[in-house]
DNA sequence: ACAATAAAAGTAATCAATTACTTTCTTTAA
DNA sequence: TTAAAGAAAGTAATTGATTACTTTTATTGT
């Protein structure tokens, strides 16, 4: 007894936790398949459940893609957004945060599919607003930074505030688009710094840097 | 007579010319819907045919998929690549081929969507194949016109080359997401020269044109 | 008339969700 | 302290809807 009909032993988790391991595991196969194509079975199969006891923990498969957008924007404000508040001249956070973003990509492949394939359904579905939120505020933290940094005058006065920020998440999608292409995720993280270089020197003072 | 449940007259068509309606009957619909939700129903409806019909065209779904792959790396051919043509020197062949790409998604919104779509999709479908390798060519042309720049001396002679090419392709991603976001695709031809305007500052030489 | 083109009706497979029921965990009263 | 009661978490099987694809029947231009 308390055993499944393939011999595995059944483990008993609170929902709380079952939530997490879920969405962790949809994170992860993420990185193997398109999430559109994500079956309940195959979920489930991955954290060794039966297909309908995911029902218990979420009462849709929309709800549970909610609760994924949501994990990874808080993995995003954790893990990219507060290494910014590390450095204090604004063209370094900028760059920590461009290389941390990278970084956490690298380690979790399947978070571009996940957030493009929100951002790609049409209508406006619980977490397709999540991850528009996320993107928005992400581009408004930049924008502040680059603003700064013409004050810190290491970012050139004349410089195109907006342009740049959507020149930094596409110099992000660019990098993993060409991940994509050559299907060498681990490429990213190598290619990343000279990537960054590039784009600032878009905007570089020719000075050094003034203080600090 | 002569028509179907619905009343509409049905009309007759080679299968030439019906392969090229529902080709870009699905481009279009990219526009409108994720390529992964498309149903051979939905399409067939577009162009005023029975989801059974399909099939006198193409022999699968997946066939399909594979004209409109062929479809989109032939019209980036025709509308994109050959602008670049059009300029003796190669920063303004740049800049030529970046807005008359960015012209041609702001024609056909779904262009994006079934590119990554396609990208995002595991294994080695055959239409992930053409546009893996349309995005190649892509790349292998910016980075010949970069390496002209340099010759011509338009382009710092200094520039990392591949990153110069990534961060060409990303531009243009970052423009769509920023579309995406803000769900106006109509903002996107306005907001591209600020944005190759930036980009270029990353590579342009100090001085004037050197020729014509 | 007849071959091409399409509609209409069907099929097997797949999917999210539900059901009826079992097992484990947790709480609480004696 | 502990056993009984109930809540929570699990399974296996099934449902109705949807899908790509097939087969059969009807209509059309030549």
């Amino acid at each position: 007894m308390a055993t499944r009909a393939n011999g595995i032993k059944r483990t008993y988790q609170n929902t709380e936790q079952r939530q997490s391991t879920i969405v962790e595991a949809v994170v992860h196969l993420c990185g193997e398949q398109d999430p559109s194509t994500l079956t309940t079975a195959r979920i489930t199969e991955e954290v060794g459940l039966s297909q309908g006891a995911l029902f218990k923990h979420f009462p849709s498969k929309s709800c549970l893609w909610e609760s994924v957008a949501r994990w990874v924007s808080e993995q995003l404000d954790q893990r990219v957004f507060s290494v910014a508040d590390e450095h204090e001249r604004a063209d370094k956070a900028l760059e920590a945060m461009f290389l941390a973003h990278i970084r956490f990509i690298a380690r979790n492949p399947g978070i571009p599919r996940l957030m493009l394939g929100e951002l790609q359904k049409p209508g406006n579905r619980p977490a397709k607003r999540i991850v528009r939120q996320t993107l928005s505020n992400y581009r408004q933290k930049v924008i502040t930074l680059i603003n700064r940094g013409v004050g810190q005058q290491c970012i050139t006065a004349t410089i195109d505030t907006e342009a740049a920020a959507v020149l930094y998440l596409g110099a992000i999608q660019g990098l993993v688009v060409q991940a994509m292409i050559g299907g060498d995720i681990q490429s990213l993280e190598q290619t990343a710094p000279r990537i960054f270089r590039l784009y600032s020197a878009s905007f570089q003072e020719v000075s050094d840097a003034p203080q600090a």
